[in-house]
DNA sequence: GTCTATACATCGATAGAC
DNA sequence: GTCTATCGATGTATAGAC
């Protein structure tokens, strides 16, 4: 009987061991191939041959294409839950942590929203409902620093705008992800959390 | 011989007319395709289907796939210079203008910068080209409108924010999208647009 | 210009040997 | 646990009648 694909979320193998075994091999290709491709690029065969395993090999491991999705998405709620907790200990604060964390740093954690944002793409609703669920934890913690709601969002927003040009326009031509500097980025909307305290609420 | 897909950019019917001819049927139906539900989901026959031809009658305006793709950007680059022109002209400013403008209303022009973004996520190239080129017409008005190059691209990245967030969890659990007022949110980036000048350049 | 029929490739998944 | 072989479904595209 084959591991049922969604059972183990928190089994890492010793890290630096020997490169992780083929069920990890397999994930991590899928989510590559995601990331650095597309959905439709993805297809077992591509997977299998990036794994180094044959596509027999992976069904045993992932007995079908939503097995291999459930996988991803299992991992990605560890690394959620690490995020969090990062984010709330980061030593400049929750909004400096966020926005320097939001541009591309080729990061496990950012190759996987990536994947999984591909897979929302390709309407898939568990992928769809995981990004609803970390943005609701992300902007939880924004608002308990910043205390407005609506400074909250505008920041998420800004977020999500890099994350946004990120999947959506790898390589070059990406004037915004190209031109600004991060340091300036979180100087300026520091200032704009502190100063733009809006009237109401 | 069939009309070469790419060739009459600008040859809308008269508006109002009795629907638009099968070709301009053909091309709204894979563009609400591709926005509405997916890349996938934008198979010849689903297209022709919701056209109402059937598969030859397609094939017969459009010779391929890759056809099909370049009539929507074709109508795109339409609609990108109606847009930057109607945003320069903008009663309340290029900044009120884009950031409402970057808030889902079911347009045309918002439709097809979705669908866009769907065929440069599954890696078209001519996509992540056109969608990069709009962002730089749009960055260009803006910073000439703030003055601010670093506010200019934030507020960009705001509105990417939106159409990130419309794109990616549409339906319900949209946060963001859900709980965000837009005179709220114009109203707060006007005044960080205007008080929040940094000091250099 | 629009249709039906069909060729051809590819993908997901199964069966069964090792 | 991993492999090869193969089936069935689906997708793009072609051929040719009307």
């Amino acid at each position: 009987m084959p591991p049922a694909a969604a059972s183990t979320p928190a089994s890492s193998p010793a890290p630096g061991a020997a490169q992780g075994s083929a069920r990890d091999r397999v994930l991590d290709a899928y989510e590559e191939l995601l990331a650095e491709q597309s959905e439709r690029a993805a297809t077992l065969d591509a997977v299998a041959a990036r794994a180094g395993v044959s596509k027999g090999g992976l069904l045993y491991h992932f007995a079908s294409k939503e097995a291999l999705a459930s996988g991803v998405l299992d991992r990605f709620a560890d690394l959620i839950e690490d995020d969090i907790r990062r984010m709330r200990e980061a030593e400049d604060g929750p909004v400096d942590y966020f926005l320097r964390t939001s541009i591309p740093t080729d990061s496990r954690f950012e190759r996987a929203i990536v994947a999984i944002a591909r897979l929302a793409q390709a309407a898939d609703p568990r992928a769809r409902d995981a990004l609803a669920s970390a943005q609701r934890r992300w902007l939880e913690v924004l608002q308990e620093a910043v205390g407005d709601p609506l400074v909250a969002r505008t920041i998420m927003l800004i977020g999500d705008g890099m994350y946004y040009n990120t999947a959506l326009l790898p390589a070059a031509n990406n004037v915004l992800r190209d031109e600004t500097d991060i340091d300036d980025l979180v100087a300026l909307i520091r200032r704009f959390a502190e100063g733009g305290r809006p009237s109401g609420r």
